[in-house]
DNA sequence: GATACTTTTTGATTTAGATCAAAAGCATTG
DNA sequence: CAATGCTTTTGATCTAAATCAAAAAGTATC
């Protein structure tokens, strides 16, 4: 699952149309805006909505304007949180989109959401057509991989303490949108050690 | 660290030169070989040889022919290993030469190795002119997000026996190539442990 | 406002793996 | 082939966090 790239200064804005995004990045000529406005199709999902399920493929690729979305997969049993999405980024499964196997995650919408989608192969030739858009692809692949680095070391390196500390300190609107259990898992801690920590007993 | 991207078959073959590698992937104008074989400076480096330090900046993206090198931090006086990259396989500093911050990453080399360096500015002037080199440098920018994305699954959610195991599956050549302290803390535990897992007595 | 359901907290116990310390194996070198 | 310096293994003890179980708090429903 590629996610979110946390790193790049995301402003806390709730609403970051796809356009406006990529404006931030590139320069856009009319003709590319109009193939972006065409090839991204535009949804309206609540909250609970199954954006893909564990063990399936999907080659869609998501761009979140609004909303909250998670990824997980299920462990013995057990549903674990593996990365939260937040307005202003692309996700699409690694595993499908570029190694045609089938995804190990899930996604479900957290929040009402604003999402635009395409499949990867009509992106892969939007891409092709455009220099401007190779560069910012090359970008939010970077972001992806930094995201990932930086995860990998905060569950290698740090206590549950130091991992909790930072990620309010990173990501403080997140803390009060989505569930404990949630965040639990995406630490990679139990929920009850969670709950210790925050009431510093620990 | 952008590391390897063990995921695609990589050949048991112990010396991938560069361009062999570029054919393999894309398709090469003389002119663009020509330009890569130009840009990319090739040197013999001994073993134990110092890449970069950690902490230090370094814009250089390097290309390993033959050889092992092995990257790591330290933390908390600690010498712990973040990737092993063996020939055929691009690697760079993120943080260098993405986020123009120090990289907290050192790289060394393990074994004698015929490496490849070119600046970041330079390759980026070469891949923006030339249109398989763009494609090329997403899929290795996708081969890392794959890496990384596996590897924080294995410590977040295998044991170390399991993780021991998988190792051996997949890398059954370095776990020979390199000393056994190494191995323990990429795999994220102590060397003590992992004797204790190849003794059977976990 | 009592009932049922979900989420969070608290408590007792267990465990995987770390830490500390030392012994055993293996190489290199003069 | 002793002497020295690595690398790996073994042993004893400790600890962060998991697990299991249940209580408390919060929220929604009739």
């Amino acid at each position: 699952m590629l996610g979110p790239s946390h790193n790049s200064f995301r402003p806390i804005a709730y609403y970051m149309d796809l356009i406006l995004y990529l404006r931030q990045h590139i320069t856009l000529s009319p003709e590319l805006e109009a193939q972006v406005q065409e090839a991204f199709k535009k949804e309206e999902l609540p909250k609970g909505y199954r954006l893909l399920s564990p063990n399936n493929f999907s080659q869609k690729v998501f761009y979140i304007e609004k909303g909250v979305v998670r990824t997980y997969y299920i462990k013995d049993g057990k549903d674990i949180t593996h990365s939260f999405i937040l307005e202003g980024t692309f996700f699409v499964s690694i595993e499908s989109a570029f190694f045609n196997s089938p995804s190990p995650y899930g996604a479900e919408v957290l929040e009402q959401s604003t999402i635009r989608t395409i499949p990867y192969q009509d992106l892969e030739k939007v891409i092709d057509g455009f220099q401007p858009l190779q560069k910012l692809s090359r970008l939010v692949m970077i972001g992806a991989v930094k995201t990932f680095s930086d995860k990998l070391y905060s569950i290698q390196f740090q206590s549950a303490q130091e991992r909790y500390n930072s990620m309010l300190e990173k990501f403080p609107d997140i803390m009060l949108r989505v569930p404990l259990g949630h965040i639990a898992s995406y630490l990679g801690i139990t929920q009850e050690t969670l709950s210790r920590i925050r009431a510093g007993k620990v």
